[in-house]
DNA sequence: ATACAGCCATTAGGCTTCTAAGTATTATTC
DNA sequence: GAATAATACTTAGAAGCCTAATGGCTGTAT
């Protein structure tokens, strides 16, 4: 309806906002959020560990000693997922479990010593990223695309839930 | 450490553009992306549609009868990639392999009737999607935000390209 | 104390993407 | 025109993420 035409240009941002974002600023998430993935990942390879190792790694840097759910709700992943990347960074060593005695249902995991000094070569390297990725950005419209970011995050969490909360399979968008 | 601890705020952006990037922009790129894609993920399914798809269908409905190295060019992902979509999309019937009679090496692939139908359905629901997205967004806000993610694409194919071009492997960021 | 319900971790299986290796066709070179 | 190189698609196998179903432990109510 709205949508004018499927051309993409840049100045169709300017032009048509809302066609824009399905044409360009979600193509740009897409490939913005690819790139900083494919980049980090070159540099953390070079030390042996994956992304998927990674998002964890940084949860138990802030809070070690996290049980499996909690450790999956820091890292915004599914709890079958977090079994998987455990499972692989128990296996290299960076980790531990340990079943809590007093709850025995939970299992907390804790890092070892090598998996603690990762921080100190892997936390520059995602600086270091990040530096290159905002080279020639000026910090107030860094500031602004965030928020824009947040915003629009907010948003489509605000309508999977009500989407979710009503039927979950109509579309009366015409 | 630049990185001012964990706990994530908006003002630590403008405080530490740098860290900030690492702990708020890419996570914000991560998690905005996920969400849009999970967006319309849940609007096409509904039509029997799959992200893994939606792409190609995409790049189809401008250009039909493209080659696979070309879709796989316009999509931006590898050929085996494509394979598999074309596969399950000729499967359901939304596109028709044709191998080039000129150039026996080469595939064009085109829409069937049903495939070319699919872009009146699912286009308003990505439209649909990028209103809500955008919602509470001033459009100038969002043109600057689609020039810093550009910016950082840039960014980090350039740095990609140079880095593959020298040694991959050394670390002194220190 | 026993049964029922809820919580936590895991397993099983599918989807999407990638890299690496293989096959068929065309172009080039001697 | 036969050997070699380049091009286009395909297959094989792995990683990461998901949903759904399973198994163990805990807490509550009868």
């Amino acid at each position: 309806m709205t949508a004018s035409k499927g051309h993409e240009s840049a100045v169709a941002l300017a032009v048509d906002p809302v066609g824009a974002v399905d044409a360009g600023l979600g193509h740009l998430l897409r490939e913005g959020h690819r790139a900083l993935a494919r980049s980090l990942q070159a540099q953390i390879a070079t030390h042996g560990v994956s992304m998927g190792q990674w998002f964890f790694l940084r949860a138990l840097w802030d809070e070690d000693g996290l049980t499996q759910r909690e450790l999956s709700q820091r890292v915004g992943m599914m709890e079958p997922t977090t079994v998987t990347a455990i499972n692989s960074m128990e296996h290299r060593g960076f980790v531990r479990r340990m079943r809590n005695p007093h709850d025995r249902r939970k299992v907390n995991i804790f890092l070892t010593p090598k998996g603690r000094a990762l921080k100190d070569v892997l936390l520059p390297c995602a600086v270091e990223v990040a530096r290159i990725a905002v080279q020639g950005v000026q910090p107030p419209d860094l500031v602004k695309a965030a928020q824009v970011l947040r915003q629009m995050l907010g948003n489509l969490e605000g309508q999977m839930a009500t989407t979710l909360g009503t039927a979950a399979g109509h579309d009366e968008i015409d």
